[in-house]
DNA sequence: AATCGCCACAACCGCCATACA
DNA sequence: CTGTATGGCGGTTGTGGCGAT
């Protein structure tokens, strides 16, 4: 037995709305609330089903709405966060204030995956995001650098605290003295983006999380787009995981609801997140550079 | 002026999770 | 505990506008 439809089919009105149902709508549930969505429709005098009158309502009619095109910032967060929970548009959606699922749905489809396939276009994306990117990342190494030269100084040879662990002290300095110059380097580049170059061909070397030779996905020619991982997992370029992933780019509140977000899907972002363990990408592993503990950052497997 | 193709947005569909009787 | 109703979500489709030919 199948699953009883919502609605009788024959007796509800499908297609556009019209001003006249709005109204009704909109003027009945300022009265009522949307307390019962089945019966909204029979009591507004609407021969619609009480499902599209929930989506009528959510999508176009709510006065919290934004109507207007997307901002920049807006645009950033949703690659942003799109890159970090896939097609969970009701969770991106949360984070931008008057915009619905719907709408950044859309909008991902229509304009934000074509940019983000065609990288000339998208250069200023791609350089505001590196700005943040490089901020936090300079921010965490100098604080890496600066722990871990305490450390050395207080841990007997030998011991082993923390989860940090690299036998060679040349290698962690080159490591993060690799990444410092390939952030510099993108930075320096990136108004000079090379056209597409695609990923399976034979010089894009793979990204690997003990980082000495490419933390970054440029290697030594400057940032490339897209990186090593970009084409799985639905053309999620991954290098945007890493965008404005700190404090210097998402408000406070935002913020503080991201990392929420963060936190309720961590299992599964770690779950889904097989590439990263592999080193497919430097930037998968950032799910937990967000708000990571210190010592997470210099940790490969996380 | 007519037609075609593309684009953006709105709406629908089906599935899943949860509340509730 | 179980079955059903309902709300919510993501994927897909439909439609109108607009520019190119």
């Amino acid at each position: 037995m199948g699953r009883i439809p919502c609605c009788e089919k024959e007796n509800v009105k499908r297609g556009q709305w019209t001003p006249e149902e709005d109204n009704k709508l909109s003027s009945y549930i300022s009265q009522h609330g949307t307390r019962n969505w089945r019966l909204i429709p029979k009591n507004a005098g609407l021969q619609r089903c009480g499902k599209s009158c929930r989506l009528r309502w959510t999508n176009y009619l709510r006065p919290d709405l934004k109507h207007g095109q997307f901002s920049d910032m807006e645009e950033q967060t949703i690659v942003k966060l799109h890159s970090v929970v896939g097609n969970r548009w009701s969770l991106i959606a949360a984070q931008l204030p008057g915009r619905t699922d719907n709408d950044v749905k859309n909008h991902w489809n229509t304009k934000l995956k074509k940019k983000l396939s065609a990288p000339p276009q998208v250069a200023h994306l791609a350089e505001a995001a590196l700005g943040c990117f490089k901020d936090e990342m300079l921010h965490l190494l100098t604080k890496k650098c600066v722990d871990f030269q305490l450390q050395q100084a207080n841990v007997p040879p030998g011991s082993s605290s923390g989860t940090y662990n690299h036998n060679n002290q040349n290698e962690k300095d080159g490591t993060v003295e690799n990444i410092k110059l390939g952030l510099s380097r993108a930075i320096q580049q990136s108004d000079l983006i090379t056209p597409y170059k695609p990923w399976n061909s034979t010089d894009a070397t793979t990204t690997n999380l003990e980082g000495t030779s490419n933390c970054f996905p440029a290697s030594t020619s400057g940032f490339q787009y897209p990186p090593p991982s970009f084409g799985n997992e639905g053309d999620v370029p991954s290098w945007s995981q890493s965008m404005c992933t700190g404090s210097t780019c998402t408000g406070g509140e935002q913020q503080g609801q991201l990392h929420e977000i963060l936190e309720e899907h961590g299992e599964e972002l770690s779950e889904g997140g097989k590439e990263m363990r592999n080193g497919t990408s430097i930037f998968s592993s950032d799910s937990v550079l967000w708000d990571l503990p210190c010592d997470d950052l210099m940790n490969p497997i996380v």
